[in-house]
RNA sequence: CGGGAUGUAGCGCAGCCUGGUAGCGCGCUUGACUGGGGGUCAAGAGGUCGCAGGUUCAAAUCCUGUCAUCCCGACCA
């Protein structure tokens, strides 16, 4: 392709909207263009690199036994009602009533698709003999997002890849799931991203049932906590702490329990600041909910809930905050001063609560607070739990190292359903002794514009974006330094047609401009390989060939500049696919 | 949905406080020079100052409303 042919709007200053680097640069180096918040326009530069990501999940779905189909974006309401999933999802489901003749139908944009697969093999599998089967498409998703954000990274619409198994047991289901994994795993190191599965909140099945795929990185959205000994990594939500039931330290402590009065103190920051002590000395005291039963739960006074922790701990069904009304009847105070001491409901502990000694916690009465709190002396401890998230520095659960907190942005996310939906929409199959049962199922996604934007956001330098060659919009970017030059033009012309009939894809810049406009130009835009036709080289019957990353360029003689760049293009796609 | 910020030419910005001919840089067009890391000179094109209403002889500027975009938070199967 020669540049001035294309549409490749670089851009030298920086659009005021975009913040972080990604965002900037996809820009600038004119892949992308805004329609509105949340939806964009892919150029000939951004949508090519999605292509190349599109196709690299493809193929490695195709090697892993799924087969591609493609569902309609338009589905009837009907089937998120049946699925209670109109609910769950609710603004974020792009949904209206349109009309048709006489009456109104009413549709949803699909933002994904679980519903629709599952209804779909609900008519197309009867017997055990038709399973496991899985499939997979590469559609475009629809989700109003309360906040769009970050570019591409967080966009109303956009192109995932969503994979569905379905089988006839936990044992095929395990089979899929293992293989998605691998194929992911695939997936992101041939597209030459730094990548780490994490364990994740994985709701009714349990156990290892759901990992994230996340791309390491300053500005992601999500917290990762991960050991730096031993690799352990989850979610926040997910991870363990590490923390082990533990003796209770203060039972010698001699210090007596005081009241002190706290004035309108009713948060913990309020109180540490007037009692001169640490959040971290301080015990949380939290009201909620547990199958609309009160339960108090205490925590060290820096430490944050963990709700999926506190369900399992509590066995609960349900869970939630408190309201004000049950906090008073509970702790005979407002909200703010509850504390473990006095209190009129049963109460579950933290592992780390149990580790404090003369701590300061709540009286249950308006604007008092109690000193001298100890654990097992002055309220009961029997059993500690696990109920918080986890923190920089905590031990790690599966070694003796620590965990520390890292950004990353999620690229894809492999769970296993098991039979939520085949069971809310009827999808069952018939066993051997003609038994009826419902199809266990998985789900697997890839966000391909993430692909894009993640590779953005980690791989540029100062001077622009950085492309690995397997997803580079162009593999070779050919410079004639000087295109009314008749000799410089002829020799260029020849090396493009050289590479682009050996199957290279090269992007010649034959704007009439300066070199070094040129050249900035090339290294915005990232293209990996650059080849320099014209002035001095030309001169010693050479061309220049330099790597975006590299700092220095080879000197080629012209007539075999154009198989050497072959050589390098070959090797370095061999080397990402191998892994 | 709560909090904050910003809307003036394709991009980046000034002008607004103190109302009176809409400006600068980049980019774009034409020409000349130049030619290895975002050139120089000259001549041009391009804006109902987000939109609506109000105040005023007069509004980019003051007032009210509204829309859009961005950031923080809440939310995110």
């Amino acid at each position: 392709m020669r540049w001035s042919q294309t549409l490749i709007p670089t851009m030298k200053e920086v659009p005021s909207d975009a913040e972080i680097p990604s965002h900037q640069l996809m820009l600038r180096a004119g892949l992308i263009r805004q329609l509105m918040a949340g939806a964009y326009t892919y150029l000939p530069l951004g949508y090519r690199a999605i292509r190349k990501a599109a196709e690299i999940v493809r193929q490695e779905m195709d090697k892993a036994g799924a087969v591609e189909i493609f569902m309609p974006a338009l589905q009837p309401i009907e089937l998120f009602e049946r699925t209670g999933r109109k609910d769950a999802f609710g603004n974020v489901l792009i949904n209206f009533p349109i009309r048709r003749r006489d009456h109104e139908i009413h549709m949803a944009l699909g933002p994904t698709h679980e519903e629709v697969v599952t209804d779909l093999m609900s008519k197309l599998v009867n017997s055990y003999r038709q399973l496991p089967i899985t499939v997979y498409q590469i559609q475009t998703k629809f989700r109003n997002e309360e906040r769009p954000r970050f570019g591409v990274l967080r966009t109303s619409e956009f192109l995932m890849k969503d994979a569905y198994s379905f089988g006839t047991s936990l044992e095929q289901l395990n089979d899929a799931y293992t293989k998605m994994y691998d194929a992911y795993c695939r997936i992101y190191s041939r597209c030459g991203l730094e990548y780490i599965p994490v364990e994740a909140e994985s709701g009714a099945i349990g156990g290892d049932a759901s990992h994230e795929f996340m791309i390491p990185a300053e500005n992601g959205e999500d917290s990762i906590v991960r050991c730096t000994a031993c690799g352990y990594a989850a979610n926040l939500e997910r991870a363990d702490t590490g923390r082990q039931q533990s003796a209770l330290a203060g039972v010698d402590s001699s210090t007596e329990v005081k009241t002190v009065d706290t004035p309108g103190m009713g948060t913990m920051d309020a109180v540490a600041e007037f009692l001169k002590v640490e959040t971290s000395q301080m015990i949380k005291t939290l009201i909620y909910l547990a199958d609309d039963k009160p339960v108090g739960v205490l925590l060290r006074g820096d430490h944050e809930a963990n709700e999926g922790k506190l369900r399992r701990a509590l066995e609960a069904e349900t869970l939630e905050l408190a309201d004000e009304l049950t906090i008073e009847e509970v702790t005979g105070a407002p909200v703010g001063f509850a504390g473990p001491t006095s209190l009129k409901c049963k109460y579950i502990v933290d592992h780390d609560v149990a580790a404090l000694v003369d701590a300061v916690a709540g009286a249950n009465s308006l604007d008092q607070h109690l000193t001298g709190v100890n654990p097992g002396r002055d309220f009961a401890v029997e059993q500690t739990f696990d109920l918080r998230n986890a923190v920089d520095g905590d031990p790690c659960p599966r070694c003796e190292g620590t965990m520390e907190f890292v950004h990353g942005i999620e690229v894809g996310h492999v769970f296993k359903l098991g039979t939520k939906y085949s069971v809310s929409l009827d999808a069952e199959f018939l066993d051997e002794k003609e038994k009826r049962h419902p199809l266990v199922m998985g789900c697997y996604g890839i966000g391909v514009n993430r692909i894009i934007a993640g590779l953005a956001e980690t791989c540029h330098d100062e001077n622009g974006l950085i492309w690995p060659m397997s997803i580079a919009p162009y593999e070779v970017e050919l410079i004639p330094l000087n295109v009314k030059d008749e000799v410089v033009m002829q020799e260029a012309n020849r090396i493009y047609d050289e590479l682009t009939s050996a199957g290279v894809e090269v992007l010649m810049d034959d704007r009439e401009a300066r070199p070094g406009f040129k050249f900035k130009d090339a290294d915005l835009v990232g293209i990996p390989l650059r080849i320099v036709v014209g002035g001095k080289g030309l001169k010693d019957g050479i061309a220049e060939v330099k790597w975006r990353t590299g700092s220095d360029a080879e000197r080629i003689p012209l007539a075999d500049a154009a198989s050497h760049v072959i050589g390098l293009v070959q090797a370095e796609k061999s080397r990402l696919a191998s892994g």
